[in-house]
DNA sequence: TTGTGGTGCAACTATGTGGTTGCAGGTTGA
DNA sequence: TCAACCTGCAACCACATAGTTGCACCACAA
């Protein structure tokens, strides 16, 4: 699986994002402590902190005896990269659409 | 699910993607058509194409004997929304970080 | 009218995923 | 030392998903 696929597949689970926005707003964080706040076991947590550590988008870090897990940003940059070149595209193709138009029916 | 959980699960998929991209490029085409450069039967297109437009990333309509789908940008904005203000939260603390280390450790 | 090509529906399989529980093992502080 | 707490591993379950095949149905053109 490419590293864009995993980026997308991790943002695409409600817990993931909540826990990602948590992490990003408090800083480093153990998965005991996230899963305080959240509505499913530590266990579920740790998987969930797997799949974004996977798609790089958190790392961690022992200390003593807890484990704490930080927010890593630049593959979203990757994600908001392939949009936005889709959506270059796009404009390119709405761009070409019109000259054609224009080229078929001249403005007068 | 929510929309954001359907448009980024859409996404994942690298060929979703690729469709995506064609549909773009190319314009409205057909799921017999697409399926010809893909290493899937139309079928398994069928069904791509149906987990892009719940997402709202494709609309389909009907043209004689063939159904035509086309890109639909608008909830890419609301992938890149999410990220940004993810990535805006991300500099915020940066920024009280810095603070708080100037407040602790002022400049001499 | 009849063949051809595109679509739609259903059944089935294999695999992945989100979640759980249970338990073992390492750290810390009283 | 020992109890409390956190992490790690494994087994298990339910459900979703990506893919297939097979077949029926509809539109178009010769």
């Amino acid at each position: 699986m490419s590293n864009l696929d995993l980026v997308f597949a991790a943002l695409a689970d409600p817990t993931r994002r909540t826990v990602v926005r948590r992490l990003v707003a408090d800083g480093p964080t153990s998965a005991t402590v996230l899963a305080r706040d959240l509505p499913v076991t530590r266990q579920a947590v740790v998987k969930h902190l797997q799949a974004l550590a996977d798609a790089g988008l958190v790392s961690s870090a022992r200390d003593g005896r807890e484990v704490r897990y930080a927010a890593q940003t630049a593959p979203l940059a990757d994600a908001v990269a392939w949009i936005a070149a889709t959506g270059v595209q796009w404009d390119t193709r709405l761009d070409r659409l019109a000259k054609h138009v224009s080229r078929v029916k001249p403005d007068r």
